[in-house]
DNA sequence: GTGGTTGCAAAGCCTTTGCATAAAT
DNA sequence: ATTTATGCAAAGGCTTTGCAACCAC
């Protein structure tokens, strides 16, 4: 009835089967707000069926990022989170805070242009995870030291 | 008498100490080809001295990096690499082959505007690594399927 | 001499894999 | 009925940590 089960139509439709585990991960992943770990999607998903494995979430996880269904997002270091993959967007983490802003693809474009004419290199920016600092942060730290 | 000398002098001056193990280190990283992992340094570091372990490699790496004299670079998934901080600069990995090219950091800096300017975000883009495909590959692979 | 560093071993974290059972089609 | 997915448990890869012996200062 909401905007998980579309993609399970659509999965069905193109020959995955459609156990409950695979729906209630789905279903997390879309519920859960902005980006979630494996980890997170299994605490989520035992809330209402505790006998789920992590090692299913993670298969389950590959297959939707094969299928273009959630998308991965490499933190620096800590455990890859994933989302539902809607519009192409790119991530802005604060090393300070950890609060993580969005942004479109247009500031990006730009760049993908200046790769491609300098280097002749195809750059495939789709989902960055740009660090730095907040405005917040910005604000409350002292200017860089250099 | 080489370049890592320079630096090993420059880290004794400022209370760090100097064993045989970090120095080889040092000479590892300032010889070996482009980045490298720990395990790469610590292959190198044991051709001379059997005895040294993993744990003094990436000791040793963390050392390094705060004090900014090499700089990590997370590749996707795989072992974090390192390499002595010069310029800053950028890698352009490609995914097909896996070549890596440099590129400077000319090209970001309208980006790091951009992103103060819209979202008041500092972002820090010192040493990126942007994945796609190279020229080469772009040439003998098919065109984008989108 | 003193405090930082090392090697060793063990653990940690995230993720993947082997396998028999169970379920979807 | 067949093919694929699951849970469990175990292992895998990379990295960190505890600790006694050791070394640079």
């Amino acid at each position: 009835m909401s905007c998980h089960t579309a993609s399970a139509e659509s999965l069905r439709s193109s020959g995955v089967r459609l156990t409950p585990q695979r729906m209630m991960i789905l279903e997390a992943v879309h519920h859960l707000p902005g980006h979630a770990t494996a980890e997170e999607i299994l605490a989520y998903v035992q809330a209402r069926h505790p006998y789920v494995d992590l090692s299913t979430v993670y298969r389950t996880l590959d297959l939707l990022v094969l299928r273009g269904v959630v998308v991965p997002f490499e933190a620096g270091g800590a455990a890859t989170a994933f989302e539902v993959a809607t519009q192409p967007h790119h991530h802005l983490v604060c090393r300070r805070c950890g609060a993580v802003a969005e942004t479109g693809t247009r500031p990006l474009r730009q760049l993908a242009r200046r790769l491609a004419a300098e280097h002749g290199f195809r750059a495939e920016l789709d989902h960055l995870a740009i660090r730095g600092l907040c405005a917040t942060c910005t604000a409350e730290a002292p200017p860089a030291p250099d």
